[in-house]
This record gives C-alpha cells, sequence and structure tokens, in this order.
RNA sequence: GGACACGUGGGUGAGCGGCUGAAACCACCUCCCUGCUAAGGAGGCAAGGGCCUCACGGUCCUUCGAGGGUUCGAAUCCCUCCGUGUCCGCCA
C-alpha cells in the first residue's frame, strides 16, 4: 500500500520507481482518482456539516418550544436527506476504487536495488564455505534420499504431486534440522518463538500482501480461511491494527510452521524431488522495526539466517535480487543459495526482505514516537526464512552424501539426533 | 453446536437519543515547587481525512468491534456479522 501524499508529490519518481519493476505507469490515474474523491468529499462533507448544524438547532428550538423553528429546520433536513445518500455512496464508490488500485501495486524497489527483469540480474554480493570436493559423482537428493525414508511415492498416493512422506531416521533429521534453527534464532539470535496460527482470515493476508493480487497461489478453506504460505503472515499479523510504544522496539519473532503454497504456475519445475512442495517447514523470521532501522535489521537478519548455514557448514552465496526478481511486497531483498551438488548449483534456501512500510500501512500497525513529535508513524517490517527446512534436508543430504548411499550428519547437528553422526541404508 | 452477557481513547472504566469525541483514574509529555532515594502542584494528551496557512495553527467531516437500519439527530434503540466471557453439549 503506498502514501497518496508522496504519489501527489513524487508523480513521476513513482512511475519511474514502478517502471523498474517492469509496472506500467498509474500515478496519473490514481490522481485523477485522487482528485475527484477529494472534491466529492469536500461537497459531502459541507452538506454533512450543515445537516449536523441544523440536527443541533433543532434539539435547542425543541428544548425552548420554538415548534415552528424546528420544524423549518426539519425540513430544510429533510431536503438535504435527498441529495446527500447520493453523495455519500459516490464518495465511497470512488474512494473504494482507488483503494482497490492502490491495494494492487507492489512496492518500490529501494534506490540500491540493481536493475534488472529476472534472476538472471540478481547480484551476487559474497560467497561463503568451499563445495567440498569428491571423489565419486555426487547423486541429486532424489536418489539419495529414498533408501533412507523420503518416500515420495507413499506422498503422491495420498495426497498427489509435490507431497512426501518422510519416514524413520528422515523424519528425525527433519525435526532435528527444525529444533537446531529454532534454538539458533531464539538463543543465538534473540528472536522470540512463537507458534502461530496457520489458518488465517483474508485481513490477514491482505495484511501481508498475498491478497489481492496472488490469491492462487496459497489454499484457501470452505470456511473462506486461508491456510498460511508462510508463517511471515502470522507474526507479522502479530502486530496487526496496533499503535506500539517506540520502546517496544524492534520486535523480532521467530517460528517453526508448516507452509502451504498451491505452486500455480509452477508447472514442470522442480517436479523431482523436495524441492518444492505443496506443504513444506519453515523457521521464519520476522522484525517489526523503526523506520530509521529497517536497513541495519534487514543485514543482521540476513546474517541470522547464514548463521544456520555456517553452522551446518553449507556453501552458499548471497545475492542481491534485481527489481524486476524481487517479490511484490518487498523495497529489497537478499536471498540465500545453497550449494547443492548434485544439482552442481546453487539454490535459494532464504530469502530475506524490508518491505518498508508497505506491509505496516496495509495492516495499519504505527508506533508513538517517544519525546516530542506528535502523532504516529508507520513501523517497518521485514521477513525471511531462517531458513526453509526441507531445502536444507536436501542441502544435507547433497553436501554430506557418501559413496555408499550413506548421509554424515553435519557435527552442530548431532546433539539433536540423539548422538547418530550418520544416516544409513537400512 | 445451544443459552445468556459483554465489546468505549495507549490501559482501566463512566456514559437519561441532542448539553459527550467522550467523565474519572492510570500511563505518557511540558512547566512549577521541593529535594534525596520519595513526593506535591498546574496544564496537555485518540486516530484518520477534507479545506485554509510559508509555518505555528485554525476549521469541518468520519470513527465509541464491523456492516446495515430507525430518527431531524445514535456510543446510547433495532438487525446481521466478528470477537470475548460464563454456563451447557461435544471433543483431541
Amino acid at each position: 500500500m503506498h502514501d497518496l501524499k508522496y504519489i501527489r508529490e513524487n508523480a513521476v519518481d513513482f512511475d519511474a520507481a514502478l517502471a523498474r519493476r517492469g509496472a506500467s505507469p498509474i500515478a496519473a490515474d490514481l490522481l485523477t482518482l485522487d482528485e475527484s474523491r477529494r472534491a466529492l468529499a469536500t461537497e459531502m462533507q459541507q452538506a454533512q456539516a450543515r445537516r449536523n448544524e441544523a440536527s443541533k438547532a433543532i434539539g435547542k428550538a425543541k428544548a425552548q418550544g420554538n415548534e415552528e423553528a424546528a420544524q423549518a429546520l426539519m425540513t430544510e433536513v429533510a431536503e438535504l436527506k435527498k441529495t446527500l445518500p447520493a453523495l455519500e455512496e459516490k464518495e465511497r464508490d470512488v474512494a473504494t476504487k482507488l483503494k482497490n488500485t492502490l491495494a494492487g501495486l507492489p512496492n518500490l524497489p529501494d534506490e540500491d536495488v540493481p536493475a534488472g527483469a529476472d534472476e538472471d540480474d540478481n547480484v551476487e554480493i559474497e560467497r561463503w564455505g568451499t563445495p567440498r570436493s569428491f571423489d565419486f559423482e555426487p547423486k541429486e537428493h532424489s536418489d539419495i534420499g529414498p533408501s533412507l525414508g523420503l518416500d515420495f511415492e507413499t506422498g503422491a498416493k495420498m495426497s498427489g504431486a509435490r507431497f512426501t512422506f518422510l519416514r524413520g531416521q528422515m523424519a528425525r533429521l527433519q525435526r532435528a534440522l527444525a529444533q537446531f534453527m529454532l534454538d539458533k534464532q531464539t538463543l543465538e539470535n534473540g528472536h522470540t518463538e512463537c507458534a502461530p496460527p496457520l489458518l488465517v482470515r483474508e485481513e490477514a493476508m491482505f495484511g501481508t500482501g498475498q491478497l489481492p493480487k496472488f490469491s492462487e497461489d496459497s489454499f484457501q478453506t470452505t470456511d473462506g480461511r486461508w491456510l498460511i504460505s508462510t508463517s511471515e503472515i502470522s507474526l507479522t499479523n502479530s502486530v496487526r491494527e496496533q499503535i506500539l510504544d517506540e520502546a517496544q522496539l524492534p520486535i523480532r519473532l521467530t517460528g517453526l510452521t508448516p507452509c502451504f503454497r498451491s505452486e500455480a504456475g509452477a508447472a514442470g519445475k522442480d517436479t523431482k524431488g523436495y524441492i518444492r512442495q505443496h506443504q513444506f517447514e519453515k523457521v521464519e523470521l520476522v522484525a517489526i522495526t523503526r523506520p530509521e532501522d529497517s536497513e541495519a535489521e534487514h543485514a543482521r537478519m540476513t546474517k541470522a539466517a547464514e548463521s544456520v548455514l555456517q553452522a551446518l557448514e553449507l556453501p552458499y552465496r548471497k545475492m542481491l535480487l534485481c527489481a524486476g526478481d524481487m517479490g511484490a511486497t518487498a523495497r529489497k531483498t537478499y536471498d540465500l543459495e545453497v550449494w547443492l551438488p548434485g544439482q552442481d548449483s546453487y539454490r535459494e534456501i532464504s530469502s530475506i526482505s524490508n518491505t518498508g512500510e508497505y506491509q505496516a500501512r496495509r495492516m495499519n500497525t504505527r508506533f508513538r514516537p517517544a519525546g516530542e513529535e506528535k502523532g504516529t508513524r508507520f513501523v517497518h517490517t521485514l521477513n525471511g526464512s531462517g531458513l526453509a527446512v526441507g531445502r536444507t534436508l536436501v542441502a544435507v543430504l547433497e553436501n554430506y552424501q557418501q559413496e555408499d548411499g550413506s548421509v554424515t550428519i553435519p557435527a552442530a547437528l548431532q546433539p539433536y539426533m540423539g548422538g547418530i553422526t550418520k544416516l544409513e541404508i537400512p
């Protein structure tokens, strides 16, 4: 959601920023709507003011027993009531149209976001770790996994494609990874652990920007609720419609939840393996900050996500997404891509975004500045994966695979595996 | 799922259909007094929007869970929904 005042004063910049994402100019349309809305509002409010004034006068006239004056005023108000509802409806219609147009627009990219249309234009910031050299041909996880309990067939049989059934040591490995990540984010990185709802109302989906434009990406229940596609939705909306004290900021949250995605439009992509599922687990990081702190928080949160990869000794690279490849709500995004030797490529395992006040406006989340500044200001919100558990499982399988089909457990993870150091084919 | 009750500003909580955008208290801010691990006094303090102003600010509109309705006029009456509480039923 955007600030109309900003658009009024910076129409050219606004369109230029949208153009960087490949969106068409819209400022002129918005301003036309805005102008007519304000003109209607002024007209409507003048009529309302007269009605209110007359109504008060009626009360006074009646109190003084002046029935004649009261009657005259009532006649006048009756006349007003013939025109007022039409005016109110017109104003409402224009306001709704304006709001809907605004609600469908993506965030503006930050100035230091590189230009570009798609992932080919993303900029590599740095690499961490050295990909292991194999003295055999490394396999993909979808070839290593099945004999260790990653059961694609059973999942598909009961639920369809993109659902997987984990059993035995594989299920335990996923649980261990999730616990490990949660401990890292809470004990070391200062995020508060949360266990939020997985089903949310439409307003919550709107608040974080999944609606109205991306309804096809999520699942909806028969009673109209939505399955969260990420716990960013539940965690971020925990502060919706609130006016926070400045002293409460920053608020740093984390949570482990399943995420549900319909993956519409991803036909043919990653059809093999555990990379792209309708249901997957993710440890999410969310931060609510003052506007002036969000950039530093973005860097800090990215490091928090990186800390998991480093502890697991998984090589990765950090990408700065170009304007055309960012999600609609983001104004700046770093992706962490983990090295997958079986695929011989880096694959996304975390995406950390600063949305600025885009979501805060949609959720109406503000804070009251301490000191003499009057009024309220919108907070900034950030979210990132810390990390996607399923994809981390994939990375462990591929990076720690042995020639005999077994997989060693990263040292940091062993305490979470009850001392098991290796997954072996039963 | 059934019955009843409730939903007011940052918080607690008053509020005969016109004098209430809202008492009082707490929190917070400014000032005064006084000082010693405390306090006392004065004042201010909802949000969003329109119009006027270089600005300080002024003025009007909307909002008392949300949406409808009754009325010249609604926080106050009616309906629907959402939420909360209590009791009953069911249940991991």
